[in-house]
DNA sequence: CCGATTCTGGATAGGATAATCCAAAATATA
DNA sequence: TATATTTTGGATTATCCTATCCAGAATCGG
């Protein structure tokens, strides 16, 4: 047989997610990639494809990862509304969050916009499977009395998303992790006093 | 004397500007930065300097105009808080949030992070303006009996801030005008309810 | 030990890009 | 009209970057 492969494909992955949630993909020259993941060029085109087939895979693994540890905190047994309350709270001390890294699921949506198909896959799926675990938890808790009777869920969702979202970007914008957990903190409690407010659709 | 500029430099800034918020700084090449400003490549770096230069100029130019227009928003006469919900709501209808296009600052943070000294220097200005204003209108519903006399004013203006960059990163994703109205409409509610609740420092 | 495959590293082609240079046309004032 | 300055557009240079190619060393199974 052959010479195995001497580098670990997910720890260069790793790496190279790093990179590119620290400076985008134009900004990313091969060079660095190679340097960051400590691989040679050859072994990079050979194992990931060119720059950008590179980029699809590390955006799938770092989104996939991101939605999988916030659906993990939305399932979490208990009451409904607290369990959404502790995902924010949760998603607030995430070590991901800082300046430096940012999250790369953004970044790229911010690079792209919606131009790109295959970014747009990406993180539309993404997206769609954090919805559902959401809609499953809202649901949850209409049934189980936690909101008003004619609550707007859609609406909800819409505004856990956005707070998300907001996080990540205070973090880039290079406030504090205290800054951070206080919006948590008061996105949360806002979520569970604001429903009784919104008229039904 | 000497022949005087024919093109409008501020229309021209405003092209760039646009440019610049699909694209990011990095895919902006100079030809289409021509190309969309309609002037000659010797006119560019003339009147703006390099491409950096121009950035800067651009990113100045639509931070400003940004914060002001919230800031005259949140300065509202009138409920105080009514202010806030009211900012809120006309944020969401501002027509530069679309997939397309996107908030040049948020592009700018997205992309250089904290890394570029002059890029945060200018987006940190206008954040501050911003957080000025913010911290001004919530000191007189506090003063004037609209939240609770213990309510944590910094929190509410961490989750403002927040609340604006996540529907920003909302358009720029693809939602629907109609999705960023609720979000707005929802987290203009909530940040009335929320503040009950808040304990004081 | 041998053959097959992969790794490493450097070389290189090919294209894009930023920025400068140059010359001719245009336009203001004197 | 004459002069000075700017505009315009093309040509140019030098650099960077992506991606491929190549050759020798390393490592596995048989």
């Amino acid at each position: 047989m052959a010479r195995p492969k001497e580098f670990d494909q997910e720890k260069a992955l790793r790496k190279a997610i790093g990179l590119f949630s620290k400076q985008g993909f134009a900004a990313s020259s091969t060079d660095d990639l190679m340097r960051v993941m400590d691989i040679g060029r050859q072994s990079m085109y050979d194992t990931f494809g060119d720059k950008r087939a590179l980029f699809l895979k590390a955006l799938e693994m770092y989104v996939t990862e991101s939605v999988h540890s916030i659906n993990v905190a939305l399932e979490r047994p208990g009451s409904a509304l607290s369990a959404v309350q502790n995902a924010l709270e949760i998603f607030a001390e995430r070590k991901d969050l800082s300046s430096a890294e940012g999250c790369m699921g953004l970044n790229a949506i911010s690079e792209f916009g919606q131009r790109d198909a295959d970014v747009t896959c990406i993180t539309r799926r993404a997206s769609r499977l954090q919805r559902q675990a959401l809609m499953r938890v809202l649901t949850r808790a209409k049934q189980e009395g936690e909101t008003s009777p004619g609550a707007d869920l859609d609406s909800m969702a819409d505004f856990f998303e956005s707070t998300l979202a907001g996080i990540r970007m205070a973090a880039k914008a290079g406030k504090s992790r205290r800054a951070l957990r206080n919006t948590a903190a008061f996105a949360a409690r806002a979520y569970m006093a604001a429903d009784r407010r919104i008229a039904p659709r």
